[in-house]
DNA sequence: ATTCCTTCTTAACTTAAGTCAATGTGGTGA
DNA sequence: TCACCACATTGACTTAAGTTAAGAAGGAAT
């Protein structure tokens, strides 16, 4: 199971030994129900997550409606904002699946970032690759139709039409259930 | 001058005596004039920079149509996508104005991250400072109404409107020019 | 000053998403 | 098993953004 943070890791520079062990041994994982809700909207985060199998959403309240800001799915990082900062939660986290996961948590973080530099260079370099990725995507979903949006989840994570509600995954591409569900008709009839 | 750069770090956390020096002498400013060009789509990209003054747009072609992604401007930080890579940039950067800035490049960046390990940490809490503000606005943005959206950015960068041409400013809202001219009329008589 | 070009605005029309409401469907729990 | 509830679909209607086209306004270059 650990290997997957290794193999995660090791995408982006070649970990040391040292710093291999260490991963190794401060790894420490959790298990949730599907539902599970894991950080409320208002409530302060002090976990941050490596998902190693399943699913989690997070989303935030307007109106009394969900609105999933993000699907984050197995080889994905969840850190939520303000993590180990007395601040509260924008959204809430929700397992959508039963789930495992590797957990993180500030004061360990901090003690490894300490010990291992490397860990904090490699850790600043994701955190820019995921920021690139997701301005794309921001950029992508501006100059695209409700239609292409789909059409492009469609093609990027199949998976996600399996694993959420299509009210999930409306909100997620910025419309209304009933919209998606003409979408869906009309495609059919192509 | 080069205070704003001590001043835009400080608020992340305290700057070592020895740090400020270092980022002090290795400081080294550029002068652009309104409309220069400084990264285009598919161009490696050798420099950041930390703006100044002046204002700095990224934007990429579809159709013949300039989408805007982003504005940057004083005491924001632009890290090109790719930044030091071999790998080509996916849009163009352009001065609205003219612009002053401290250019960075991926030698300078290396060495002093190694000397001074302190900026490299800070420049991980600065990413996932960004890479959250952002994933908030892209939230915003799906939730919102083209009209919303303007209101909100009137309210939020007001300095765009004057900076930027309303078909920049209408690309950047996910909107054609002639919306946003609607939508501005449609405003106007309220 | 004139020309040329781009931007901005306006209008008429098309299209698709939002809204509201009704119905069908599937799963959960008592 | 039944009742209930959230979800998904469909239809009728409203609304606003996209499209196309034309004209007005402002700037830059000659």
């Amino acid at each position: 199971m650990e290997n997957r943070i290794l193999k995660y890791l090791s995408n982006y520079t070649t970990i040391t030994e040292d710093l291999e062990k260490a991963i190794y041994e401060s790894a420490f994982f959790k298990s949730y129900k599907k539902g599970t809700v894991l950080l409320k909207e208002g409530d302060f985060s002090n976990e941050c997550y490596f998902i190693l199998e399943g699913c989690i959403r997070s989303y935030f309240l307007r109106d009394g409606e969900e609105n999933t800001i993000e699907f984050y799915t197995e080889e994905q990082v969840v850190t939520p904002t303000n993590f180990g900062k007395p601040i509260p939660s924008p959204y809430y986290l929700e397992c959508l699946e039963d789930t495992v996961v590797n957990v993180g948590n500030p004061t360990v973080e901090k003690e490894m970032f300490q010990k291992y530099p490397q860990l904090e260079s490699l850790s600043r370099v994701i955190a820019e690759v995921i920021l690139n990725k997701q301005q794309a995507s921001f950029a992508g979903f501006k100059t695209s139709s409700p239609e292409e949006r789909y059409l492009n989840l469609l093609k990027t994570r199949p998976d996600l039409l399996q694993r959420a509600s299509q009210r999930q995954i409306a909100s997620y591409l910025g419309i209304k259930p009933e919209s998606l569900s003409r979408i869906r008709k009309r495609l059919m009839n192509k």
